[in-house]
DNA sequence: AGTCTTCGATCATGGACGCTGATCGCTGGA
DNA sequence: TCCAGCGATCAGCGTCCATGATCGAAGACT
């Protein structure tokens, strides 16, 4: 009756497997899970009786235990199990709450000034049904972790995504432009500033922001850090300042204003290389039909925004 | 203590959920796990209790449950989790065996005469303290089957491979041939014969194959069902049929002997589109680093036999 | 060398919890 | 109207798990 044993595997069994392994002993994680010592040490000698071979190795002593290649690997297993229980979890709890109808959705400044418009006038026309919750975070990475959590439905992201339970799906390339004054002699240069050549200009940026960022570490790539005289969080601050002469930016196009006559915008032709937005959701996680049409309306949006501007 | 409900969640509930959902009544559930009716009914109770939300439907009397949605979704995490816990079984029980240093690979004939020999040797001397156990079916859709059940760690595969807890790597794309005897008219043609000229010709063809269905159908579509009038499991029968002057066989280029003179090879041009071989493996089981080194092992030798078939 | 400390294993015990078997309520069909 | 099918409920019993104390092993410190 070897199916007869994988029947009385529990899940507390792996949960202690992976809290030990985290805490680095028996009695750690014993602490950890509210149980003693005496208990873990149990639910462990059970585990490996069930599966049939050692998983954990006690060298005895004070000396710190390790995980062996059966209970690395059946550890991995566990940790997928979880993972997906929690998805469970998440779905359960939105549900109790009457989230049927409701769509949370994480953004970011430069995705919310642009595509957002547009998109959820599209959306909540075709889908009136669902409500829409915003949450606009200045920081990025917390999305993610929203995501990872439950506690958002699907967010917009700048591609690639790092590892972890997602899936996503790719929205538009943002080319990153530099913006200038409009008597600014970067503006009546006939080629291309050079990434060194933009380097010596004072620079206005954004505070905190994965863009930001991303432009900074592109510039100091090109052998000369970047002078920032100023930053801030708002897209159109960064700009008026720009148009004050105060110094330029090297924005993502989503961001700029191009209607703006005090300031004009320099393709950098991909000197920079362009961040891709996409929209991200749990993999492991129930998508519901407004979800799905969430994306896609996102999608034909921004293919509409990306074709303006080819033909532009 | 939302958290602490979850953590009463126990496997059983989840297998009860799915063993309903597939056997249709609570006491029906009950028979095929061997618990009582009571059981299975308190089970119910106990996992609605946890997650806080009515999962099945029972309008009462004689007619049937049926799950709400929350219970459908609950149901396909459950799934998703017991597939994990399968792979997790599969690879203890491999362990158990002592499989680290074995590799059990699934073939089918066309793979296993021309690349197979190459790839062995190749593997065997890089990685000579692992035992390669083939396995050739002559029931292809067996070997999927077989790896679902982690009775194989990789096996070779017409791609596309179906849905499934899979995953796969190309290796290369296998065309297919006509094979017509040396003096056939066919083979004095100058331009390369349609479907439909083939279909008029007697046929040579493999007995139960996916890669022959694929053929019968392709030429079935050209508007004449082909005529078969002999059919083998073996290349070099077939071949030989051929070869005798009994018909013409349509056969993917890897299983012809093209050093054979008593026949001519004529390539189709993509008449029939080639099908594309691969390797396929449980998506979510561990895999060794001689797994890993086998498909790369399989990726080299394939590449290098597609760079030698466009150097002739 | 001796003692202390740390850590996991072991054991008996008490309590919680899940399964059983019987019974009840409900509903649709004969 | 009665009956059959199905799930809910309840008391009782058995099992199994966490507890708390104790033990053995092995490094660390003096």
């Amino acid at each position: 009756m070897d199916a007869d044993r994988w029947m009385g595997l529990d899940l507390r069994h792996l949960v202690a497997l992976k809290t030990i392994s985290d805490e680095g002993s028996f009695g750690k994680a014993a602490g950890a899970l509210g149980y003693t010592q005496s208990a873990v040490s149990q639910q462990i000698a059970t585990l490996e009786r069930i599966v049939g071979l050692r998983l954990i190795e006690r060298p005895g002593g004070p000396r710190p235990i390790s995980l062996t290649e059966a209970g690395t690997i059946l550890l991995r297993h566990a940790e997928a199990i979880q993972a997906r229980l929690l998805a469970a979890k998440a779905d359960m709890l939105a549900l109790e709450a009457g989230d049927a109808g409701r769509l949370r959705v994480g953004t970011f400044q430069s995705v919310g000034a642009r595509v957002l418009p547009t998109l959820l006038r599209r959306f909540t026309e075709t889908h009136p049904g669902v409500e829409i919750v915003l949450r606009e975070s200045v920081n990025e990475e917390e999305l993610l972790e929203m995501v990872e959590r439950g506690e958002l439905d699907v967010t917009f992201w700048t591609l690639p995504v790092e590892t972890g339970p997602y899936e996503w799906s790719e929205l538009l390339t943002d080319p990153y432009v530099l913006v200038v004054p409009a008597g600014s002699p970067l503006a009546a240069l006939k080629r291309t500033p050079t990434l060194k050549e933009i380097s010596l200009q004072p620079l206005v940026g954004f505070s905190y922001c994965a863009a930001m960022n991303h432009v900074e570490s592109q510039l100091a790539a090109s052998g000369r850090t970047p002078n920032v005289v100023f930053r801030s969080d708002n897209n159109g601050t960064v700009q008026g300042l720009v148009g004050a002469g105060v110094g330029v930016s090297v924005s993502p196009l989503l961001t700029v204003d191009e209607g703006d006559a005090d300031v004009v915008v320099i393709d950098l032709l991909g000197r920079i290389p362009p961040r891709v937005i996409g929209l991200v959701w749990h993999r492991d996680r129930h998508r519901s039909p407004a979800a799905e049409a969430f994306v896609e309306t996102a999608r034909a949006v921004c293919g509409e925004l990306a074709a303006e501007r080819t033909a532009a």
